[in-house]
RNA sequence: GCGCCUAUAGCUCAAUUGGAUAGAGCAACGGACUUCUAAUCCGUAGGUUGCAGGUUCGAUUCCUGCUAGGCGUGCCA
């Protein structure tokens, strides 16, 4: 199947090659040729614009180029081609031969659950860091949807032979969870009946915050009013981070995410990475003291603004153990480091790439992206605010809660995902929880869930009846001949290469969509063509392979965005 | 002010990275269950790809300038 492709690669190159040897062309120098599948059957299985694009250097109209092409091709020695024409402007469309067709199918019959995988990526080491949300608060949404992204992208590397690895980043150092000891230290005294209390600027508000200092309360009483308030803070920072962690942690392994790593800023501090990281930039003169605080040359890097690393009052920005942390990711032997940042980091993209690059870093060993916000939409199309810091928010667990009540725990999840993964990452996401709970049966995962369920439905249909799938040497797949059967293995060939793409591009999106186009084929097929019928077992027979395949197809991209495939529905 | 992202059917989004007639779902309308699950299928309708230029055989895709929206631009993380 793949293999069909460099075939067909090496047969266009080598008669592009004689044409030029026997000067037909003039041509200096051969360009990669370009394939693509072909939208309509017509214009065969895959086609290459090559005449178009080499058109300008020969002087020559794309189509008489073409022709000069395919005139060097001996069909009769290429059994996997069937036929070859010239359309259009100029395309040449390769039509494969029936054999191909069974090819696909006996790769899928025989690799099964690693159909679509690839060792393209061998020997390289990835990590891809995600979600990192501060252990401040209980997961948001865009949070939800960061783990479904990266924990799909990282299934997407994998698949395609790379050794890939999930990774958190916890701030469980600096500014912010300081912010949060001082809010639960409120919280626990207002807990005890202290009144005219507030939360402190840029203190945490939310009602999460007042049940923890409530079973604080519960569970030990009012022992911690005995210490003095910064070693009282401190501890309520502590516990504070560890229970909210926890939390974050339950809340993802129930959306199906399970981190590798879990690395800790804190860690790195007491490291004494940062310290060497910020020698580092001092002897490369990347440094400067001014106003007090010491400032990074970011300018040098083309930045309009210089930045600060350490403040006046001492402290290290947030840079400092970021770039330290980004200096330990390198030194761990990842060939390529991918992160995924919120919405509201954008900033943070030039800054940290430069900072890495001042570290002597190639430029391409860091992949930033920015997983896109998600506007939770109620049924007015009213936006609900989700920001942490006022305390009004929407968390992942509260909208899997919304959704299982619908549709049940294990769909809610599927829905959950599905949704976040139908859309590229850096386009905003409208959720609408109306739509996805009371039009759950209009959901497009449901579809292709049916999809899968009805598969399993035949396969248990004929067991009743006493027909079981044979080997597929033991079939004569020339009994799939309607167009429709044609069209569904066209697109069941195409899996490994959406993988490929998919995983390339860092475009988890794609999947669903191929899954939901595969789907929109099997189900008219289903509804066209009767699969079980006693009258004729030889067509029976071919036609639970096809069926096989597409159950196969069906479950391999299921289970790469980690969602279920259900057998009955 | 500067920077990044976005703009495609009434709505939400695709378009294999510059290719052939721009495709799906939802919403609308008309049909199909005594046959492997109707969470399905068949059909109809829906477009000046935000606007104006440019690059070339060819542009939704690349470049320039506008317009509109989102985000960023802290000695917060």
């Amino acid at each position: 199947m793949d293999t069909i492709k460099t075939v067909v690669y090496d047969i266009l190159k080598n008669a592009i090659h004689a044409a030029i040897a026997a000067g037909e062309l003039s041509i200096a120098e051969v360009p990669d040729i370009p394939f693509s599948p072909t939208k309509t059957p017509e214009h065969g299985d895959i086609a290459t614009p090559i005449a178009l694009g080499l058109a300008k250097q020969a002087r020559m109209a794309p189509r008489n180029i073409a022709e000069k092409i395919v005139a060097r091709i001996d069909l009769d020695s290429h059994p996997a081609i069937s036929k070859i024409d010239i359309a259009g402007a100029g395309f040449i469309n390769i039509h494969f031969s029936d054999e191909w067709l069974y090819d696909t199918l006996r790769t899928i019959a025989a690799t099964q659950s690693v159909y679509g995988t690839c060792d393209k990526g061998a020997g390289k080491h990835l990590q891809v860091e995600f979600v990192s949300a501060n252990p401040t608060g209980p997961l948001n949404i865009v949070s939800g949807r960061a783990a479904a992204v990266g924990d799909t992208l990282v299934n997407l590397l994998n698949a395609i032979g790379y050794k890939a690895i999930r990774e958190y980043y916890v701030n469980d150092a600096g500014g912010q969870v300081e912010k949060l000891g001082e809010s639960i230290d409120v919280r626990y005294r207002q807990a005890l009946g202290e009144e005219d209390l507030e939360i402190p600027e840029g203190g945490y508000q939310g009602e999460y915050l007042q049940e923890f200092a409530q079973t604080i309360v519960e569970a030990e009483g009012d022992t911690y009013l005995q210490l003095g308030t910064d070693e009282r803070v401190s501890h309520f920072r502590d516990t504070g981070i560890a229970h909210i962690l926890a939390q974050q942690k339950t809340a993802l392994e129930r959306f199906g995410v399970n981190f590798d790593v879990w690395s800790s800023e804190k860690a790195i501090r007491d490291s004494g990475k940062p310290e060497e990281t910020l020698e580092l930039f001092r002897e490369k003169e990347y440094l400067y003291e001014a106003e007090g605080a010491t400032w990074f040359r970011m300018t040098d890097f083309g930045d309009d603004k210089d930045c600060v690393v350490i403040r006046s009052n001492g402290e290290y920005t947030y840079f400092v153990p970021d770039t330290a942390y980004h200096r330990d990711k390198f030194d761990r032997g990842f060939t390529t480091v991918i992160d995924l940042l919120g919405p509201d980091h954008q900033g943070h993209i030039t800054r940290l790439k430069n900072f890495v690059k001042a570290l002597g870093m190639p430029d391409d060993w860091l992949e930033m992206s920015i997983i896109q916000q998600v506007n939770l939409v109620n049924a007015e199309g009213e936006r609900l605010d989700m920001s942490k810091r006022r305390g009004q928010f929407f968390t992942l667990d509260l909208l899997i809660d919304e959704l299982a009540e619908a549709v049940g725990e294990q769909f809610a999840v599927d829905v959950a995902r599905y949704f976040f993964l139908m859309r590229a990452n850096n386009s905003h996401l409208d959720f609408n929880m109306e739509l996805a709970i009371t039009h759950a049966s209009e959901n497009p995962v449901f579809y292709i869930q049916y999809a899968h369920a009805r598969c399993c439905s035949i396969f248990e249909q004929g067991n009743e009846q006493g027909i079981a799938p044979k080997p597929i040497d033991e079939v004569s797949l020339k009994r799939l001949t309607e167009p429709i059967e044609y069209e569904l293995i066209r697109k069941l060939a195409d899996f490994p290469s959406v993988v490929l793409l998919s995983a390339e591009a860092r475009e988890a999106h794609r999947i669903p969509h191929y899954l939901h186009e595969l789907a929109g084929i099997f189900h008219p097929y289903y509804n066209q063509h009767r699969v079980l019928d006693t009258s004729d077992m030889e067509k029976t027979d071919a036609r639970l392979i096809l069926v096989q395949s597409v159950q196969t197809v069906l479950k391999n991209g299921l289970t790469l965005l980690g969602i279920s495939a259900p057998t009955s529905m």
